[in-house]
RNA sequence: GGGCCGAUAGCUCAAUUAGGUUGAGCGCCACUCUGAUAAGGUGGAGGCUCUCGGUUCAAAUCCGAGUCGGCCCA
């Protein structure tokens, strides 16, 4: 299959490329220039529409219906940002590639709490009362525009980073259309029964004012006070001890838990002459006793929490706070769950149902009133009697001496703990009890673990661990916040009731324009609070106004599937494209947006709204440290481009695992892959000189033209290619697009550059046409106009220049609209790739070998010996000794075949230890050191049975399958072992013995390599004669150059041999011997005579 | 405090599915090549596979307990 549409000449919209100067075998930069090119192509995209054509190109293509998280509005795009995107891109421009109608609108989550309280800084805020005064209507605009602006600053970032998504139509969950997305989610809910108010302890920040969901408030380590506190008993002696962190939670105390089986002791404990009867944990009581200071104490009673059920004890406060709760059985002892008696504290706690959360729940079922004397911003309420008026923190203090004073304070200090902060304005957080609404995702959780199974994650462990213990362990949702900058809830009830009974839930503006008193235009309504406060709905005598509160931001994104596709307002794609077919975050997300929309998609529609998830991790420091804006812990991608290229970033970034695993940020791997685009780069250039001067044409001389002359190195990189592409397209499947990615670079760094290219230079300098010469173009234009189209995904940029500079005007307009390559079984071949592997092992041995023999590359050895192991190599080493002898340089290639020995070898054995293992049991690890040190004559189990017998006990041999023969050369000879996936083939052996006519070629090749660089050092021209002056520091030397004195010549393009004066000169030493060489080019000579 | 993931060469990661003498790329050092040249080739140094126990003839791999890092939850 054509990977490019080459029968498209006659389309006008493809010769463009001729007017925006990519027209074919152009020249093209020396060096590869990121920054240059990258600019180039913007530009080239912009002109020919690129985007535009390749979505269009597609559109006639099944549909795939990604769906875009949309990123918070507020900073600019980070590393973890900037992975994420160039993960979603790459997978896009693969789907597309591939075919597909790709949905590719991206999204931005605009309202919510961190906007208001940037803009609260903006406009110097500090509370509620402020944004009052300032006006709901002017608050509103004023986060309207701040998130438009920070919309922009992300925009242009992912663009710049290469990524093509809809840009010029996001979907920003601020529009009216989108937030009536999110009330037609809601109102299914409601339809489900499955919205409610509710009674609960929630988060609070006193300083916004608002609950906040459990999954927004950060956990920092703070200093706290750390109280124990003695309750007194009533009817009878002594008291119980507690202990808590938040001492402003006394007045509120409604009873006090302890576990029904854990253990208590009484304790009679003495301080100044006092005596006391204190009960707690027996865990506990040493350690408390401690804090306390007490002299001296005794044990004198063991119970356990089941005894102490039912004891009643007076309430510390009852002065302070005289409307502390006093209802039946209050202030008395119950059994509760979360109490732990080798905890932290006394094993007796301390509950106030107004504020804790499981207080709350385990005084609910007590049947205890709710008494939190506490407002929504955290300072007590007349309920709290001489407390009134005063921020709870700062309570503590007053709280504490008045405990002291009543005598009620049994050791006062601080804590280091982590505690609960405001994920916005850093506040510590209060839990009170409020009215709250709610969305019961706890009434449908058997669903909600049904929908986890249809969806398939990618890793699978991220779906089966973590995300199904959050959906077990997850709460009901409070989707109310008591803000401005949100989606208004669209719910109002009975004017002079504020339960949920008979509430009305709307679901469009439709709907809402139908059914308000007021003369709305249900297309131009805005939905934000300040508007709809407003409405009220009068039905039956009954006028209803709207509550007051909006959404939870989450809940914005939550709905992000139908918002995406404008729904409900346009229903033209939705009955079609849902639900999403594939989703891409970070790992965050498995408490965020993963579970906001399997929560909400289940709530309204009953099904997850999303088939494929992949999660990936966090980006993080080169030394492994989690990047943070706030502590300036970060690499920036904008620098990342400057140093390296938006190309060479990708690369990078994509080249990592995305699978669950986080990243660490490296330099040396942009340089890495920086040097791999350079190799790139290089290859691409190489023929385009040759390819210029013969007008190439790739139209007529194709591969199928040139089959007959195809050579075995062009058979080879073919088939190579062939195998290239069915790993890619299986990783890319398997979402590993990092494994795709190093199996494209390794074809082109190693086999295409370092084999494929090195053996046809010399096919491509021939001056007159050949046929040989043709067969190498017409490859080596295939694998690279396929290679750049399979890096397209990833470097979209270098890949575009290349492509438009090999393909011209018979190119598609971009190498974005080119199909993704399918394996062509013609030229898969394994065989042959099997083939060049063993030679390319040979040779690669080989130049070790030489390299022990301390012979340079530049001398010839006489001979080679290749002693193989199996008719494979033999085979391929018959077929190729004349490419073996030159890239060997050697004068004669043997081969021993497997069979025969080569009799001037000793040998040694290499164990086996699967074998050696079950054989030999404990001893098998000494078995192995006497088989690897055995050296013996003759490679039989008889010698090496011999050899080893020291360790081998009565009746025990050394089989076949234990050993593998190695052989050890002598001196004159090195031998270096070969292999395949780790199996050894043969070994090739260099003997590296001088003979005069050896020293002969090696000496006039140093010469020759060294006028070769002095030419350099000149700038000649290739084609460029010169005159060469020799002078020689050693008779002998001079006369065995002497002998090849042709063969300079020739090499270097010497016409004369004379001396020459004013020339180039220099003094060189080569292997001892000093040897002068000077030199001028003969056309600058003849121009000054 | 709990859950999940990770820890292997200076760095980034393979090898963990099925236990069998730990590998690659990059970096470093030395040598080498030179008609892609700010490239290419070869070699070397560099590992108690985080720690401690256990299972096994044999553990990077399986089991248990820790330590450190990341994310999530409280």
């Amino acid at each position: 299959m054509q990977a490019g549409g080459l029968a498209r000449t006659d389309s006008p919209l493809v010769s463009e490329r001729i007017t925006f100067g990519m027209s074919r075998f152009d020249e093209v930069d020396d060096q590869y220039d990121p920054d240059a090119l990258e600019q180039r192509v913007f530009d080239y995209w912009d002109d020919v529409d690129a985007y535009e054509r390749t979505v269009e190109h597609r559109s006639d293509g099944e549909n795939f219906f990604f769906v875009d998280g949309p990123p918070y509005t507020s900073g600019s795009a980070h590393m973890g940002t900037t992975w994420n995107k160039s993960l979603k891109d790459v997978y896009l421009r693969f789907l597309r590639m591939q075919g597909y109608d790709v949905t590719d609108r991206p999204g931005y989550d605009m309202h919510g709490l961190p906007i208001e309280t940037r803009v609260e800084e903006r406009l110097g805020f500090e509370n509620k009362k402020d944004i009052e005064a300032f006006g709901e209507e002017n608050f509103i605009q004023e986060c309207k525009d701040y998130a438009n602006e920070q919309l922009e600053g992300l925009q242009s970032d992912f663009q710049d980073f290469g990524v093509w998504m809809d840009w010029d139509d996001p979907y920003r969950t601020v529009t009216p259309e989108y937030m009536e997305a999110a009330w037609w989610g809601f109102a299914k809910a409601a339809d489900r029964d499955l919205v409610e108010k509710g009674h609960r302890s929630i988060s609070q920040c006193p300083r916004c004012e608002t609950a906040i969901a459990n999954n927004e408030v950060e956990y920092e380590d703070v200093e706290d006070p750390s109280i124990y506190v003695k309750f007194d008993l009533e009817d009878r002696e002594g008291s119980i001890v507690v202990w808590t962190t938040t001492p402003w939670t006394i007045p509120a105390n409604t009873f006090t838990a302890v576990d029904e089986d854990g253990d208590y002791v009484g304790v009679r404990a003495e301080k100044d002459g006092d005596e006391e009867l204190l009960y707690l944990a027996e865990a506990k009581h040493e350690e408390v006793l401690k804090e306390g200071r007490y002299d001296d104490y005794e044990v004198v009673e063991e119970l356990t929490g089941e005894d102490l059920l039912g004891w009643a004890y007076e309430h510390p406060l009852a002065e302070a706070v005289p409307d502390h709760v006093d209802a039946a059985g209050t202030h008395e002892v119950y059994a509760a769950d979360y109490v732990d008696t080798h905890g932290d504290g006394t094993g007796l706690v301390h509950s106030a149902p107004g504020h804790g959360e499981e207080d709350f729940e385990r005084g609910q079922e007590l049947g205890f009133p709710i008494f939190c004397p506490v407002g929504s911003d955290g300072t007590y309420t007349d309920e709290a009697g001489k407390y009134e008026g005063q921020f709870v923190k700062e309570a503590d203090d007053e709280i504490i001496a008045d405990l002291e004073g009543n005598g009620a304070l049994l050791a006062s200090g601080t804590v280091q703990h982590s505690y609960g902060h405001c994920w916005r304005c850093d506040r510590g957080i209060i839990q009170i009890v409020t009215d709250q609404w709610f969305i019961t995702i706890t009434d449908v959780k058997d669903e909600l673990l049904d929908n986890i199974e249809d969806s398939e994650w990618h890793p699978d462990w991220a779906r089966d661990n973590r995300f199904r213990d959050f959906v077990e362990d997850a709460p009901d949702w409070n989707v109310s916040r008591q803000r401005y900058w949100g989606i208004p809830l669209p719910v109002w009830t009975p004017e002079n009731r504020d339960d949920d009974e008979d509430t009305i839930v709307v679901s469009t503006r439709e709907e809402l324009a139908e059914r308000v008193d007021q003369e709305i235009d249900p297309e131009a309504v805005d939905l934000h609070k300040d508007t709809v406060d407003d409405f009220t709905i009068t039905e039956d005598g009954t006028t209803y106004t709207r509550v007051p509160d909006v959404f939870d931001v989450w809940l914005d994104s939550s709905v992000a599937t139908w918002g995406t596709l404008n729904y409900p307002e346009d229903d033209s794609q939705f009955d079609e494209l849902w639900p999403a077919d594939l989703i891409l975050e970070a790992h965050d997300q498995t408490r965020g947006w993963f579970w906001s929309q399997l929560g909400m998609g289940t709530a309204a529609l009953g099904e997850s709204p999303y088939e494929q998830v992949l999660m990936h991790g966090h980006a993080l420091m080169p030394d492994g440290r989690a990047m943070s804006k706030s502590k300036d812990i970060l690499v920036d991608p904008h620098e990342a481009i400057d140093r390296h290229g938006r190309d060479v970033m990708r690369l990078f970034l994509l080249s990592n695992n995305p699978q669950g695993d986080d990243m660490r940020f490296s330099w040396d791997g942009m340089q890495t892959m920086e040097n791999h685009l350079r190799t790139l780069w290089n290859v691409f250039r190489f023929p385009l000189p040759y390819m210029r001067l013969d007008d190439f044409d790739p139209q007529k001389t194709g591969l199928a033209d040139v089959d007959e002359d195809l050579e075995l190195v062009d058979e080879w990189i073919l088939a190579r290619l062939q195998t290239t592409k069915a790993e890619m397209t299986e990783h890319l499947k398997d979402f590993r697009q990092d494994k795709a990615v190093d199996a494209l670079l390794e074809f082109v760094v190693e086999d295409v550059s370092r084999f494929y290219v090195q053996a046809v230079r010399e096919r491509m300098w021939e001056e007159d046409d050949s046929a040989s010469k043709l067969a190498a173009y017409a490859t080596i234009y295939h694998v690279l106009e396929q290679s750049v189209v399979l890096l397209a995904p990833y470097a979209p940029f270098v890949s575009e220049e290349i492509y438009g500079t090999l393909t011209g005007d018979a190119g598609h307009p971009t190498v974005h609209m080119a199909d993704w390559p399918a394996v062509e079984e013609y030229w898969a071949d394994d065989q042959l790739e099997t083939d060049v592997a063993v030679l390319r092992a040979i040779e690669e041995a080989g130049a070790n070998a030489r390299q022990q023999a301390g012979r340079k590359l530049r001398w010839p050895v006489p001979r080679v010996v290749v002693a193989a192991d199996d008719q494979r190599v033999v085979d391929a080493v018959a077929r190729h000794t004349p490419l073996l002898e030159d890239r060997l340089n050697a004068r004669e290639i043997e081969l021993v075949a497997p069979e025969d020995r080569w009799g001037e070898l000793n040998y040694s054995a290499e164990a086996d230890m699967s074998e050696l293992g079950p054989a030999f049991g404990d001893r098998a690890g000494q078995v192995m050191n006497a088989l690897n040190e055995a050296r013996i004559d003759d490679p039989s189990l008889e010698a090496l049975e011999a050899a080893v017998s020291d360790v081998l006990e009565d009746g025990e041999e050394i089989t076949e399958s234990m050993v593998s023969f190695v052989t050890q050369t002598p001196d004159d000879i090195a031998g270096t072992a070969f292999g395949l996936d780790g199996d050894d083939r043969g070994v090739t052996y260099v003997d590296a013995s001088l003979t005069d006519d050896i020293e002969s070629e090696g000496y006039a090749r140093e010469v020759i390599r060294r006028v070769q660089e002095m030419r350099k050092d000149l700038e000649l021209d290739v084609e460029e004669r010169i005159a060469l002056e020799l002078s020689i520091d050693d008779d002998r030397v001079a006369s065995l150059v002497d002998e090849r004195l042709e063969l300079v010549r020739e090499e270097v393009r010497a016409d004369d041999l004379r001396d020459v004066e004013d020339a180039h000169r220099k003094e060189w030493d080569v292997e001892g011997v000093t040897i002068e060489i000077a030199l001028e080019a003969l056309a600058a000579a003849e121009a000054s005579d």
